[in-house]
DNA sequence: TTCGCGCTTTGATCTGTATCAAGCCCGGCC
DNA sequence: GGCCGGGCTTGATACAGATCAAAGCGCGAA
């Protein structure tokens, strides 16, 4: 992979963290403008990445993290047996690679699901910098603070949520999201297949398919291959917090 | 709850964390001996907690972390509709209340499951003093992303495997933490009930029964109550990562 | 000692989802 | 245009694990 040829100085873009529109997503939010200015040096780099191909993988060295600039991307990881799940998709302004945080390795893989591209945080760098920048640290924290709680109600999820409720759960879910960034709450484009949905909630892709299709008979969504409606988010919020039984 | 008469200051009992036997699991790991003395004043309480009560709930506010010192604890979500799934079981020096970073608030409660006892390590003074003192914000960093990788484990397991999977995993996991810490990687006590096991690996009781009746039937464990011998690791540890199929 | 209770085990049955199997739809390519 | 292939839907059937039910066990209290 041509890494170089990829990347792309921030000052060439003219752009960077300071006049990101997605600084209250993203790494700079409740930074100060102060705060800000310092952010762009240490995010001076983008990497675009085509659909399909990899941002990182399991086992390759962690010395940076990404955020999500434009695109989307799954996690995905790899079972012993060749098998592989689904563990997360992320959106733009979502921070990828913490994983690689406790080995100094990357425990999964993060796949682009469209053309994308990311803003490298040098973990090195962002270490210094949170060294001498104690908002930057406390921001930080927060970040790894929400995604372990991000992924503990996964477990949730699929620990203890029948097909239709999983379903039900992941729509909303990605309705916040897109509402949070700006964008309808109720209609939106699935960048990712039946069979990643699946593999995300611990489905297969015939559950996956039919539960849409029961939701859809009970016109609280419509769903025409990836473009997605839903109907009735009150009714869809019920399911997806009513409890099993 | 008289968090008071719960917590005795370090110098009273003698004993901190540079000389702790849990040292090279716990939060000291990796640090140098002169490190390790400025963590003597990072970690200057404890606290006890009796079997069956709590050392934070959800939505308490979060201002510190703590490590286990003695005994056993578990955390647990609830979820909006009373049921609770338990997420995770923590030993002796690991961490709990990392799932408060994210909001300031407590996301999860954590039980005790024995007579136990909590290192207390305050938030604000954590963050201070990793600001002076980069190996243990290094450190930190670890710790949280070994928590992220961890439940990450935990949702393959949720999402691809079966009973019988989850639960040799599951006693693998056991074996490997206990023998972590100088004790048998074959044969020791079970601190949480079935329905407990059952609410982690997301089965019922009855499941759990069941399959270590069957594990037990195959002479790969032993089990009387929560006396547990684990008599083949090898085929243990193939069930665990053998994939769906 | 007996009682009661929580935890566990085991059996019988039910059911949600996986699995197996077609067939459809749509977009890309010849 | 027609063909091809990947992704998706739908139907029939199988089965792992849930649910319902009952009984055993160990332990603390009276």
């Amino acid at each position: 992979m041509s890494d170089h040829a990829c990347t792309v100085t921030l000052s060439e873009l003219k752009r960077n963290c300071s006049n990101c529109n997605l600084r209250d997503l993203c790494m700079p939010m409740g930074l100060s403008n102060e705060e800000l200015v310092k952010l762009d040096t240490l995010v001076s780099q983008r990497r675009r990445i085509p659909k399909g191909e990899g941002l990182f993988r399991t086992g390759d060295d962690f010395h940076a993290l990404y955020a999500v600039k434009t695109g989307t991307f799954k996690t995905r990881l790899n079972s012993s047996e060749g098998a592989e799940q689904v563990i997360g998709f992320q959106m733009t302004g979502e921070i990828l690679g913490l994983d690689g945080l406790g080995s100094g390795a990357h425990m999964c893989d993060a796949v682009a699901l469209e053309d994308s591209e990311v803003c490298i945080i040098p973990y090195q760098t962002l270490d210094d910098l949170s060294q001498q920048f104690h908002s930057l640290q406390m921001h930080f924290h927060r970040v790894m603070g929400r995604e372990i709680v991000k992924d503990q109600s996964v477990m949730l999820l699929l620990g203890s949520m029948r097909a239709e409720q999983r379903l039900s759960a992941f729509l909303m879910n990605l309705s916040e999201r897109q509402k949070a960034r700006g964008f309808s709450a109720t209609s939106m484009v699935l960048r990712m297949t039946r069979e990643e949905i699946g593999s995300y909630l611990g489905l297969t892709i015939e559950t996956v398919s039919r539960t849409l299709s029961k939701l859809q008979k009970e016109a609280l969504i419509r769903i025409d291959q990836k473009n997605l409606t839903l109907l009735k988010l009150d009714a869809l919020q019920t399911l997806a917090t009513g409890r099993l039984h």
